[in-house]
This record gives C-alpha cells, structure tokens and sequence, in this order.
DNA sequence: TATTGTTATACTCTATAACTATA
DNA sequence: TATAGTTATAGAGTATAACAATA
C-alpha cells in the first residue's frame, strides 16, 4: 500500500502518457488512425471473433466498435460475414490487405519504438509491459468483472443504470 | 535493445492503457474533465507560469492550453494576470477555489487507486511511476528536445514544417 | 519581423439512447 | 422479452491555420 504522494505522482504520469500515445499516434498511416490499429492488431491476435468480444477487449462501448469495424471494412481490411449459428451476429476476419496492413503497423511501431527506446535494457522495457499489464487487470475494466461476485457472467452491454 | 515481440506487446498495452484513463475519469467532478484536471495540477506544482510554459508542459499545441485554460477560468479556479515584464504574456495562478479543487481532485484520485491498487506493493507502484516517467522523457515530447542538437532551446511554439 | 496568445474549423475517440433484426 | 449490432447525436481532446496585440 502506497502513500498519497506516491498515487499523486502515478496520476501524473497518467496524465503525461497522452504525450507518448499522441506521438506514436503520429508516424501512422493516414488512413489508419488509432482505433483502427487496435481493431487489426486484436483480431490478428485472438484470431476470428465476433463483434460483442471484439468490444470487451477493446474495453469500449460496442457503438464505438462498431463504428471503428465500419472504417475497417471500408478499407477491405476485415470482413463481417454472418454467424450461422446466430444470425444476429457477425464474425469478423481479417482479409490478406489486413493482414499486410497489420505488417505496416508493426513495422513502424517497431521502428519507432527502437530508435525512442534505443538505451533502454531489454527487462526495462518487459518490466514495464508487465506493470501496465497488471495496471489493466487491476482498473478491472469490463463491467461484469467488477460488479458480479465470483458469480456467472452474462451479459456484455452496459448494464441498466437503475 | 528488445525484439520486436517484446515492442508489438508494449504497443499493445499503450493501446490498452486507455480503458484506464477512462475509469479513472469517470470518478472526476462533472465540472472538471481531464483538461482542467491537468492545468490545475501543474500549476499546483510548478507554481504560477505562463501560457507558453503550461503548454510545454502540458506537452500540447498552445491553442489547446488556451482552451483548457479558458475553461478552468470560467470556473474561477485560476485567473490570469497580465505579465508587467510583456504585455503579450498573461501570468496564470491558481485561486483558492483552485486550491480546494485540487485537494478535491487529489482526494478522490487517491482514493480510486488506493481501492484498485491496493493488493500492490509500494515498490510496485513506484516502479511503475518511474518507468512510466523515463518512458516520456524518452519520447521527447517536446519539439525543441528532439530537433535541436545540444543546442539552445528558442522558441515553444510548433516549428514551421518545412 | 517574430512571438504570445486567442479563435475558428475539423478530426478522432467516446458514451448514451433509439432503432432493427433476430433469439 | 432479451440480445447483437447499427446509427444519430453530443461531448471531450487535439492540431492547423488565421488573426490580434506586442516585442
């Protein structure tokens, strides 16, 4: 357990991060701003999925997802195709223009990454991928995580406000 | 130096961070949002300053500042002197309405984090802070830092692009 | 001429609420 | 009735460019 000045000085660097974000944001493509990136970047991570856990792990509301997988496919880099086994819901994939833009992004993020990085030792920067992990965890995040007890979850919608 | 898998997983949490951003603001007072939130802040610790400093530390365009700024005083937290040494330059200060707003800010910040960290150790979370200090510093942030070779640093506004 | 600060405009990200089509 | 997803609308943050006042 820390001390108040020891949290108000964590804030502070919370504050401060929009900086860092605001710069990385900058060296990327035109066309591919931010929310787009972590669409792509998800999906080639966990592979296919449909739109309702493509919004939990984004931890934004599904409208947002939804209007970010829109300007994806715009681009040809997803498709929806219908779930058959619920015709409510779409599965999402990324297609071979996906594929070689996610290359881009990785590409470049690693670029920038090793030149602002450049005398930082290799277990700095894991020690600080493994906090900000852990920070997530701990902030909870998607609401059923938070709110139910060690009981079942159920819903992903924002739940009913009263 | 790291690899490239350990970059794409640091991207990825800088990506991630957002949620906690977002869970953290929605605790602020309606009347404050992050903006404000930040002004007040810096100049409780670094003291009165100009437009032109806010701005640099705040690490945004000063259009931005001004906005912000505009806002906190509408709202009588801060006032804005006139500079005797340049009459271009208006000297920001907090009020005491300011004061009490950021005890307010600070009451309740450390109150969320003491909940969501608090199986965290004091070490835990000054390591955090710290990397999460170097990691700025190493993106620069400011414009002069990175351009300017061990040079003087002039001027705080946007340089012109070409 | 150059600099400080403000304002107008535009873009991104986000949430809430209303709506559709299925379960 | 409840859930998956979409769209309309509104609010916050940011950057660029044009502008006013002063150095």
């Amino acid at each position: 357990m820390a001390e108040r000045a020891q949290y108000e000085e964590l804030v502070r660097q919370f504050s401060a991060f929009g900086a860092v974000k605001r710069e990385l944001g900058r060296i990327m493509p035109a066309e591919c701003p931010g929310g787009s990136a972590a669409v792509l970047t998800l999906l080639g991570r966990h592979g296919d999925m449909r739109m309702s856990k493509l919004a939990e792990l984004l931890a934004v509301d599904m409208s947002v997802t939804s209007r970010h997988v829109a300007h994806v496919v715009a681009r040809g880099w997803i498709e929806r195709s219908p779930d058959p086994a619920d015709k409510r819901s779409r599965i999402l994939r990324l297609t071979p223009a996906g594929h070689a833009q996610l290359d881009e992004l990785s590409r470049r993020t690693t670029e920038v990454l090793e030149e602002r990085l450049s005398d930082w030792s290799d277990e700095d920067v894991r020690r600080l991928t493994q906090l900000m992990a852990r920070l997530r965890e701990s902030f909870d995040c998607r609401p059923a995580a938070r709110a139910a007890p060690p009981a079942v979850e159920q819903t992903t919608r924002t739940p009913a406000s009263t």
